[in-house]
DNA sequence: AATCACTTTATTGTATACAAAAATGTTGAC
DNA sequence: GTCAACATTTTTGTATACAATAAAGTGATT
């Protein structure tokens, strides 16, 4: 285990932002990070620059690097992003899949339900995470799986809150399985829809929610 | 003008990666790049570390950072990717497009046709870009834009390569009406099916030339 | 008290020094 | 000549030192 300490840290912070221990517009010290981590600033000064790229953060020049939590309107961006990525992801996979990987779908999916029924929300996590990877690979292209690869973890954070949702589990559950559905019948546009309405809508119940936050505290 | 070295180094690299002066592999090696731009290793290494980020190169811990051309089969994927992305744009234009943006993508077309008459292939790349960046702002979702934004600019080089193609000019010129004439109409379908087509025809057309290319070499 | 010029401090960006690991070269046995 | 073990050199990764710039503090003037 002798990793780049820039790069565990880069990864330690990233969690740190995705888990919410930072707020918007923070700036992440050089000098106390470097304590903290017990380094120099050297590997703290590399870390932050991944951030930055990957848009976690931001660079002001001369002045630091500042968190940035994206607001309401790009997280609806994303979300709908993510949508249209999903659904081309499907559209590409409805006419390239494998019957191995329309196996492991169904089986993503069975476990999802178990999952359900038995509480585990740690597996069903992982197995919603198969399916929509598999689906992803499934495109042929893995150029473009990569890239929904990118922002699937960039918004897995916030798909959480969304789930939380009281009957969503079900009724992603129905949506997976008319992704499935659409997949084996090779029905290129109906995937893409499906994929784009399954998105799609958790994009709304995350609106919801955050509208519901915002007046919560007014 | 007084910008970080690192930026500028990273910009400089970039271009030169773009521009073919490196092949696919080389080492970059931060002393001898410390000594052409005449500082030390500390910005090298920040600007190694933002192409990295941005895939134009890899890092192989405690080895270097070398530089990594896409292939044949990962071009082809980014071509089919960017295809897809602009039909997401479209689609999404097609209901959100102002009349001011319809005015700009004519704008653009006609003179993109100017120059196409005199000539002037700077500016027809110029307008050309004009045009898809117009389409990707009207989209109407900024994160997505920028994605697409992004993608756009790493083909850059080798999308030029397959306008310089006997015809090829005219006929792009004839799918750009297309696609005003379907964003105007608001029919999101169509517009999609326009784009997608429009980019998949340069990704085919660049294949073509690559095996050309291959049977000449052989 | 508010504001402006000036000084001081803090922080970023860059250079250099050092440590650790990999690449390279050398020697000797077979 | 080939290969392996060891020594040397190079190169990466990190720490520290220094320079440049922005932020904060101080005091005089109105």
């Amino acid at each position: 285990m002798d990793v780049r300490h820039a790069d565990r840290i880069a990864d330690a912070l990233e969690e740190l932002v995705f888990t919410g221990q930072f707020n918007d517009g923070d700036r992440l010290d050089e000098i106390r990070l470097a304590k903290q981590f017990g380094v120099s600033r050297t590997p703290i000064r590399e870390a932050l620059q991944r951030l930055v790229a990957s848009g976690i953060a931001e660079q002001l020049p001369r002045r630091g690097v500042f968190v940035r939590q994206p607001g309401p309107v790009e997280l609806m961006e994303m979300f709908e992003t993510m949508a249209e990525i999903e659904a081309v992801c499907g559209r590409l996979a409805a006419r390239r899949i494998s019957d191995e990987a329309l196996a492991e779908l169904e089986q993503a999916n069975d476990l999802c339900r178990a999952a359900m029924a038995s509480q585990d929300t740690d597996a069903y996590y992982r197995e919603n995470e198969r399916f929509h990877h598999t689906i992803y690979a499934q495109s042929g292209n893995s150029y473009l799986a990569g890239q929904a690869l990118r922002l699937h973890r960039r918004l897995k954070p916030f798909r959480r809150l969304q789930l939380r949702l009281r009957g969503r589990l079900a009724q992603s559950m129905g949506e997976h399985e008319e992704i499935v559905a659409a997949l084996r019948s090779g029905d290129d546009a109906r995937a893409a829809t499906a994929l784009r309405d399954h998105v799609g809508i958790q994009g709304e119940k995350f609106r919801h929610l955050m509208t519901e936050l915002r007046t919560a505290a007014q």
